[in-house]
DNA sequence: CGGGCCGTTGACTCTTGTCAATCGCGGTGG
DNA sequence: CCACCGCGATTGACAAGAGTCAACGGCCCG
């Protein structure tokens, strides 16, 4: 099972990083996991690509994200350290993937999944375990997109990121557009929003526009209703 | 493990069915399932309710939907004959089911998840695959919700019922209430998308306006973008 | 120093939501 | 069997939230 060298046909503009990864590298079978550095804007799989591997950020942000015909974006999710992406049921992903900035992300070849050798249980209950997780974010992400306000999304968008970059000073990684496009909204009104929530004192921006500080977490909650 | 206990505290006021379960009776551990029977929009399990068990459409239709905490209402699914739902990754309910006509469920206790008992491998690995299929439908949905027109909603959410109740004439289970909640629209649009429809030939609804027949399914198609 | 991208702001449009009235099917009770 | 009643659905008029189009500003990078 040439994983590595499978992954490397399906990325060829891609360059193999080489002690970055965080897998012990006498880890025996498919659990061996070559890394991927991917730079700003990159493809690391897109949609309709075959679904031979599974990946996990090792560090930077990945956005998962699918298009209509007609050029219309939803972003999925956005990917931090630690987070597995590019799960898929079927044989082909449903969805495509790229760096938001640059990002090393670990290769792991999709037959751990069977969990066919012991040797894979473990990272295949992993697997399973992260299939519930992004489950769960997709519910909760749809209660957003089928009910809520464009400063209720924008609320809520804001205090999920203080909650997985930890603390109320954040540095987003995302453009408007990335935001907008994962909110259901457009950039303009995304960025209306941060600008009501500032002059409300809810938050504050520094002058680069990416940096917030949540001024005002509970009120911030009580609007995301 | 008293699965069929627990599972009858969980829900004293209701009644279990008896004959009308698939499982064969002599099937052993906890891949015995019991069967319930709900009326019309009652509760099968609430939200924040201890995930103690999973369930299986054996016939009728079940909804799965969240709440906010004022009134407005996210329905995740419509889920049909031999569909899952009430699947869980933490210890509790993130959403609530109703029956959205009588209905008869099976009941699996969760344990099976955990797969100890080798018989429950095979119930294990379909409920993997339940999971990963209801994962691609709320991706499908969170472009729905995120991206689309009312009137690419409620296309596509007709061709979505044609597909999963076979061929172009419908009767439709669920309110337009149930519907809009759905969709993340408001029950006047929705009829409002109906009506368009309608006039323009692509369908026709019977007298009591939930029997629908597509009459160009090609031109729905293409009105879902 | 210059150019392009990202973000913001303003003016206006338009889709969808809100509020209210009416219709009509289907069930119930006489 | 028929009349009544109630709820779900439809329709209309209007309001409002978000989208569109356009201009501008500032930062970063070449």
């Amino acid at each position: 099972m040439p994983s590595l060298a499978s992954a490397a046909r399906a990325h060829p503009s891609l360059a193999w990083g080489g002690g970055a990864s965080r897998t012990p590298r006498h880890a025996p079978s498919a659990a061996v996991a070559p890394t991927l550095r991917v730079g700003k804007d990159k493809v690391i799989f897109s949609e309709a690509d075959r679904a031979t591997h599974v990946y996990r950020v090792l560090s930077g942000v990945v956005r998962t994200s699918r298009l209509l015909s007609d050029g219309r974006r939803q972003i999925e999710a956005f990917h931090f350290e630690g987070e597995v992406f590019g799960l898929e049921v079927g044989d082909e992903h449903r969805s495509g993937a790229e760096a938001v900035q640059e990002a090393v992300v670990a290769v792991y070849h999709r037959g751990v999944f069977e969990g066919a050798s012991p040797a894979d249980a473990a990272l295949s209950g992993q697997l399973v375990a992260a299939l519930g997780r992004t489950l769960s974010r997709a519910r909760e992400h749809m209660v957003l997109l089928g009910c809520k306000s464009a400063l209720e999304r924008v609320a809520a968008f804001l205090i999920g990121m203080s909650e997985r970059l930890g603390g109320e000073v954040l540095r987003l990684p995302m453009t408007r557009a990335d935001i907008a496009d994962h909110l259901g909204l457009t950039t303009e009104t995304v960025s209306r929003s941060f600008t009501l929530l500032e002059r409300a004192g809810l938050i504050e921006a520094g002058p680069d526009r990416r940096s917030i500080v949540l001024r005002d977490v509970e009120a911030l909650r009580r609007l995301d209703a």
